[in-house]
DNA sequence: TAGATTGTTAATCGATTAACAATC
DNA sequence: TAGATTGTTAATCGATTAACAATC
């Protein structure tokens, strides 16, 4: 921890990972589990995991390790799963209706409440319980709702325009899986960029490496 | 760079955002660029960027910068756009589906060959020139065709059994969208885990912190 | 040549790991 | 009490930043 208080990201980015991990002890039935044991199963080092934990409180026992239920429950209430972040999601073309489906928002602290799209082809098709919207329709629904965090599933020209309108609007949170880096110059207004195709050129690099270093071992000698 | 020549994660995790980058400079037409004004429209250090770059060797002048074109090409070599590694996707739920028509695999060195899918009902649909295939079909169509990444939109309960099949048919790379941390204890397989939920939940605690921060400063005097 | 900007070494910063005293 | 394991401080490691000599 920083002396201000605030966590580091490297720390906050572990902690979706514990709770997943953690959940899937509690599935297990565990009851407790020590730091050297999690260490085991997530690969990662015991002393970075008591060091991450410490963050925010002596949520063990000396001698006895941690209590899977109440360390899981503490993680998850950092992260603010027990919350309820109305969330509307812009873009309902293939990847804004997998989404849609496919992502749990409720058992991570958003609530889904509102998919718009600038096709009115789309108009009222039902998503996941939920009816598209004109996009036109954006304003007076914000108004009406105040949504807090906005997920962009739209073409990167479009992405900074919406973004400002959203913004505005009284937006706060933006997922953004456009292929573009959502740079936001306002104060107050978070943004986690999801670069897929990012995410895809980095294992073609490591694809390459491994695929041409398994038959060529000549550069390893001293 | 380290000793035994191979480049840090964290250097390779920026490469694809470099490219990018260039990619917009280039369509701007932009001929030439500093490492500073680079730094500027990324929001890094121009002492990083060099630092970077510098992993592959010279790729700047002195006195001038960096040719875009030219830098941007090295970077891809690098990261192996150029390349074709036959790629097939299992699971063509709405994600799998989403994933193959909104991915450009091709300019990420990939070529998307083949769809699979458990559910009999999807055999034979076409998704982005694609027909999907039963799961039954992987063993002989791997035999036939020697495909080298495999992506995952499977549920988290079939992911590891999966994974071992497509490692035993000669599958080189795994880029994984289950909700499972997909731990290969194989040599020479390399693994990118898409944690969406995780990603989230990440947003979700920063939502958090900006939203009550907001109204209580009360915690900022020394 | 003078000015600009790289390539590269050295300094700083932060994150991870190791060690151990505190304590259940 | 003895054994186990945390919480926490100190040591190490690696990544980022700063500085500057090399050079276009």
């Amino acid at each position: 921890m920083s002396k201000d208080g605030s966590i580091s990201a490297s720390v906050i980015k572990r902690l979706p990972r514990y709770y997943r991990f953690l959940g899937e002890l509690q599935k297990e039935g565990l009851e407790r589990i020590s730091s050297r044991e999690l260490s085991e199963r997530m690969k990662l080092t015991a002393s970075q995991i008591r060091q991450d934990l410490n963050c925010f409180g002596g949520f063990g026992q000396q001698g006895y390790g941690y209590h899977v239920d109440e360390l899981r429950m503490e993680i998850g209430k950092i992260l603010g799963v027990d919350k309820h972040f109305k969330t509307i999601l812009i873009g309902a073309g293939n990847l804004g209706k997998a989404i849609a489906t496919h992502i749990n928002f409720e058992t991570r602290g958003c609530n889904l409440i509102g998919i718009f799209d600038i096709n009115p082809k789309l108009t009222g098709e039902v998503v996941g319980n939920i009816p598209i919207r004109h996009t036109n329709d954006i304003e007076s629904f914000c108004e009406a709702n105040s949504p807090v965090v906005a997920v962009l599933c739209i073409p990167k020209a479009n992405t900074q325009a919406i973004a400002d309108q959203l913004v505005n609007l009284g937006l706060k949170a933006f997922w953004n899986f456009s292929h573009y880096d959502l740079s936001i110059d306002y104060e107050n207004i978070v943004v986690e960029n999801v670069h897929l195709g990012d995410s895809l050129l980095t294992l073609t690099y490591a694809t390459n490496i491994i695929t041409s270093t398994d038959t060529d071992n000549s550069e390893e000698i001293e």
